[in-house]
DNA sequence: GCTCCGAATGTTAACGCTAACAAAAATGAT
DNA sequence: ATCATTTTTGTTAGCGTTAACATTCGGAGC
């Protein structure tokens, strides 16, 4: 075949104005059809090497990009994953987010997030919704939260959508961290050394994590037949670990306290040593969550550990299982760990 | 004319294996043109309301839902927006990644993430690459780090892309929190406690907000005309602050420390704590970022707070102006602010 | 030399949408 | 009523890609 004469030089890679070079102007500078270069492009159906370095070269004088629409539009497929998020810093969620972007990106998939402010009914299906406008072959909901899980219940039947700590009702398949063996673990711990009883803070009564890690601290109690104290109500910050610190302090109520999480156990630490009272000497102290800075907590705070890299690794694995028609029920259970430190050490 | 019958009753909305409905079957229940319906939903060009009562009700009932991929095809724009994000739990970083979706969404723009583990040059040209290859519209690159400058030197030209916290001899627009300037003012509030000097825990010393830190430390010591003492590195990490206090606390060097990030000057507390050095009777600390935790700190850290969904918006609101073709070296700059608590109270 | 076959390449037709223009219907002015 | 507008709707083409099928090319076998 003659080689046809090159249109008139290179071309302004992408300059503002100009248009991306298609398929089209790849093969014309190529000398071949556009399908030759798409083929080459992926590899599809076979190219003789002298063509596709030919090819090759093209593409690279033109700074050519596969169009991601025109591809998506004829394939279907768009190679992105949505995740609905929890608008918030809290180091669960943050660190489930970055596991699963991990995960899916050695896929080859992109990652896109929808972060919602509030979680709510409505406001997880608005998230979802969204994604869904965008085309992406699945979604993933961190759903700490009651009210995710129960928007969950809405979760289109014939769409693959996961959940990262969303209730064991939900329709969906759910990844969560053992949240009862993680509270058991921590409870027994304290009872261990030889406490009468164990307080606990518990987070927000609408969070999962936080029923689930009440439960486990009660069973606990009951199991062991030991008082079960009135929990404690707080919100994951240290602000209502503080507030409950104090009013423990001041009643005199010493024996072990179990907060939900981390920040909580500081705001008790907080208010413990404001009142004089000394950790783990008066009160042993144990928090949740290990984020990285318990370790040099004033003391150093006993807590149990999540591994959110697995999360997000074993969150993506089932999303892929349920976009090849997996199961709507499956179940998967990390299993924390608990880190043991000095308050709740020798007195 | 004439209305032209169903083409047999509803579709199972989008069961597997049916295809999702589209523009034309839309139409055709509504008994229209595809236009008529595309009109319906993008608002352009008039439609009489009983047309558009019957053209929302076909897609109700097909439960149509517009091909992104098909739109994005003929209009060129995606909708979407590109994150580059250090993959770290780190508070200021994830902060700022919330408050860039958060403007993005408001403006009806999807974000998509790609996240680098290490930076380096090579790893965040890869990034922006991959979401090049997505067809994002523009890139906010999330860059705090030296070699996240220099990655940028080579950004595109003719593709919008900003940087947060970019180092100041980026091409592209940069909008920053001044470091500098939050160093500044916590260090002068230490010196204006009447300390000889400040010692300074220094984040890494290839991130630029660590520089800047430490120059604005510096550059107030030597306005003030005091010593400037060695620098002390520390890795943003409780565990390096903790082994700063440590060597602070051993060689009796007692003054003030203003640290880098939080999460080292609460191993700094920890450290005096542990060699039974009073904060702030005998050695006063100060950090920056106001990490949530921060007031609970025992003590309480007097700290410097950066207002994180307001570099999100400005962020976002740089990129906007990029996109339409705006100057690439603008700047904005967003000012922090000293928060005053009991780390450096009265002795 | 001719036929047949696989390898390599080309041609055509979607994918679902919007832009641009064309036509029809409704409205108003005369 | 009639024509000029204006409003409303319809028709056609094309975005850049891949799927499916068609064609060409180079030998191998006879």
């Amino acid at each position: 075949m003659a080689e046809r004469p090159r249109s008139g030089g290179p071309v302004r890679a992408t300059a503002a104005g100009t248009r991306q070079p298609s398929l089209t102007d790849v093969a014309g500078v190529a000398g071949v059809s556009h399908m030759t270069v798409s083929r080459v492009i992926n590899g599809t159906g076979p190219v003789r090497p002298e063509t596709r370095a030919r090819v090759l070269a093209a593409i690279e004088e033109l700074g050519y990009r596969p169009n991601s629409a025109a591809r998506a539009l004829v394939t279907g497929r768009t190679g992105t994953l949505g995740v609905v998020a929890l608008e918030s810093n809290l180091y669960g969620p943050a660190s489930t987010l970055y596991g699963i972007e991990n995960a899916a990106r050695e896929a080859g998939y992109a990652i896109t997030i929808s972060s919602v402010s509030r979680p709510g009914r409505s406001s997880i299906a608005d998230a979802v919704e969204n994604l869904r406008r965008q085309a992406v072959e699945g979604i993933i909901v961190i759903a700490p939260h009651v009210t995710a899980g129960r928007a969950l219940e809405a979760a289109p039947a014939d769409f693959p959508v996961v959940a990262v700590g969303g209730g064991e009702a939900a329709p969906v398949p759910v990844i969560s961290v053992d949240q009862r063996d993680g509270a058991r673990r921590a409870t027994e711990h304290l009872l261990a050394l030889g406490h009468r009883t164990v307080w606990h803070v518990a987070g927000p009564e609408d969070w999962l994590e936080a029923r689930d890690r009440e439960l486990g601290w009660r069973e606990t109690l009951e199991r062991h037949g030991v008082d079960v104290p009135q929990v404690i109500r707080g919100d994951w910050s240290s602000r209502s670990g503080y507030e409950a610190g104090r009013s423990l302090a001041k009643e005199g109520r010493l024996d072990a306290v179990f907060a939900g999480n981390d920040q909580m156990a500081l705001g008790l630490l907080r208010a413990f040593a404001e009142a004089g009272v000394s950790v783990p000497r008066d009160v042993r102290v144990a928090g949740f969550d290990d984020v990285p800075e318990a370790a040099y907590f004033t003391p150093p705070l006993t807590t149990v550990r999540q591994d959110f890299i697995e999360v997000g690794r074993r969150t993506f694995g089932l999303l892929t299982q349920r976009m090849d028609g997996g199961d709507r029920h499956a179940r998967a259970l990390v299993v924390p760990e608990l880190i043991v430190r000095e308050s709740t050490g020798p007195r």
